[in-house]
DNA sequence: TTTTGTTGTTAAACCGGTTTAACGAAATGG
DNA sequence: CCATTTCGTTAAACCGGTTTAACAACAAAA
């Protein structure tokens, strides 16, 4: 491969006029300008983005941290966000290197600082390390979802207005006449499944109905299939006491579906005998089902979109405005599987 | 940020053992190793990965290059071959960059060569442009999925035993006494679907069966929702001639469930009047629909990582065979959704 | 005419590491 | 005991660009 010098060289010019041809950081006169392409054409010259990168300390690329696991892999959702990352950031040419290495078990000592600019950080956890190695290395970064408090002043995030959905949800089934709601949450470890627990019960507040036996129970840990933990928990609490929930709220559409199977298991009919829908649809189909899943829609896209442009706005690319957090509103579809309560 | 010549100072130590002590390259007495590594700790230092790929000539990333379109997001399909691609590409440490540029429109004299060991194709199309540059630049690269003629000599790929896969499931049909099959097929600058299209005939033909008004219809263009595809396409064939088919082999599972949807508003039951199967199960619920689809695995996480393996033979990572072409096999998983013929 | 400003170009320093060649000290061998 | 390896370390060169400071050439202003 040729380098700058070659090309010089053949040009008959210096590698600083050479470098300003290809950066156009200074003019260079139509006469020399040509003659430098000219020779870099025929050479098969470009120019290294590694030694580029060295010394300008731009990399033109952004990190995707995605906390991944051999049994929790992306969702539909995580397609939907990084599609909005990637739209995003490739309209200012950046590229996106998708960071899967959780900081917890390397050793600090050995490794190597990573060559982005910024990083976007998905799926906030509890006590995030990741979070400490950011601001330690000084790293310019975007949460999407809700930091954990400790870190919640430190950082920009972009999140959906999840207590609001959550109320607003629940309020439309207390509307519809159900009292008795289960609500099938995500684990305590990410920090959005508290503040939905909130919007919740704040719904009841709200109404002045009385919650009676309305349930919130969290996913036992991260690595349970989401449609078995949702045909599991259904089994268990509707068994026991046939009659007492009306309906469910779904962490996502695929706890849904498992609780969807197990209902038909139980010979409960959704919507007739038990209201159902999920927070989030992870699976772009649920409008196919029969009934139609009634769903939330996250935006994974503009979450993605917004997480990025929140990123330009602290590294001083393009003209967005530098601001501290970006709620994107999720959309409530109501679809066929809610009823009014049964009596 | 703290740099090599720092901890040198330091440790009392030139930057070569420094260095040495990062990368292991050469044995450093416990010593000394232990005066440096105490010195980074210190200043906080870690190694650049950028000044070490400029000279390393490694990047310990391979770029994942996906033909990418607003209308055309990344599908579950994808998803689990990005996936397997994470999963085998990490356990090397190394790193996937998304690509999404495609190089048609770019003025190569401006852009500059990517920083990356090796690339990654995927969705390979006819006269793929992404071919030529990286065989003109000699960068190290592996299909997924079938390359065209032109370049099918010089490339290293992955795919499915598509041809059989179509054949295998077209028999069946057969068998289950199956004269009309209509097929619709991805479109026809896919390299995919020529291939496909073999297969289907081959098993009319090993079965010495006429093909009778068995049809293999193409998507017209990449753009066109799956979905809706399968919904038009299904009414335009069923609405002439209500009699003709008896079976639809769908593209994916989400033309399938198009073609599900105009099935049921032309009051055709699915298995009863029209089996139906999917080439390919994008959405990974197929199992939970009502009756559930016939699909094809396609096993798109094995793919992913059985393309990381080809390159890294190339690149001469770990320990993996130099071979030409790897064959992962689908697997038919035979559901509800079909039936023997009706008379 | 001299001074000041502008434009285009260059040589040299620099970015932060790795690698090479050389070398002294310690270990091995005859 | 001296010659030969081996081991650990270092100074200097290098990777392929960008940036700085200096300067020549020419135009505009005084």
């Amino acid at each position: 491969m040729s380098k700058i010098d070659d090309v010089a060289k053949k040009a008959n010019v210096s590698k600083g006029t050479v470098s300003n041809v290809f950066s156009g950081k200074r003019p260079i006169s139509e006469k020399v300008k040509n003659q430098v392409l000219e020779a870099a054409k025929e050479l098969n010259y470009t120019p290294s983005h590694i030694a580029r990168s060295l010394v300008t300390k731009k990399t033109m690329t952004i990190s995707l941290n995605i906390p991944y696991s051999k049994n929790l892999p992306l969702s539909n959702f995580h397609i939907n966000l990084i599609n909005g990352v990637i739209m995003e950031a490739s309209s200012h040419n950046y590229r996106i290197l998708i960071d899967t290495l959780s900081r917890e078990n390397l050793e600090l000592q050995y490794m190597s600082r990573e060559a982005v600019d910024g990083v976007i950080l998905l799926d906030p956890r509890e006590n995030d390390s990741r979070m400490k190695y950011l601001l330690d290395f000084n790293i310019p970064f975007v949460i999407i979802g809700q930091p954990s408090e400790e870190y919640i002043a430190q950082s920009i995030y972009v999140d959906n207005n999840n207590k609001e959905l959550a109320k607003n949800i629940t309020s439309f089934l207390i509307n519809k006449g159900h009292r008795n709601i289960l609500y099938l949450n995500a684990p305590l470890s990410m920090t959005v499944s508290t503040i939905r627990q909130n919007g919740f019960f704040k719904a009841f507040n709200d109404a002045q109905v009385n919650p009676n036996n309305s349930k919130v129970v969290f996913k036992d840990s991260l690595d349970i299939d989401p449609s078995l933990y949702g045909y599991n928990k259904v089994k268990e609490f509707f068994s026991k006491n046939r009659d007492g929930y009306t309906a469910i709220i779904a962490d996502t559409d695929k706890v849904g579906l498992g609780a969807s199977r197990a209902l038909k298991e139980l010979d409960l009919a959704v919507p007739e005998d038990v209201s159902l829908l999920a927070l989030s649809d992870d699976l772009v189909l649920s409008h196919e089902l029969a009934p139609p899943l009634s769903t939330v829609d996250l935006k994974g896209s503009e979450l993605g979109s917004e997480a990025v442009r929140l990123l330009f706005a602290q590294l001083g690319i393009g003209n967005y405005k530098k601001i501290q957090t970006k709620i994107v509103e999720g959309k409530f579809n109501i679809r066929g599987s809610i009823h009014t309560a049964k009596e």
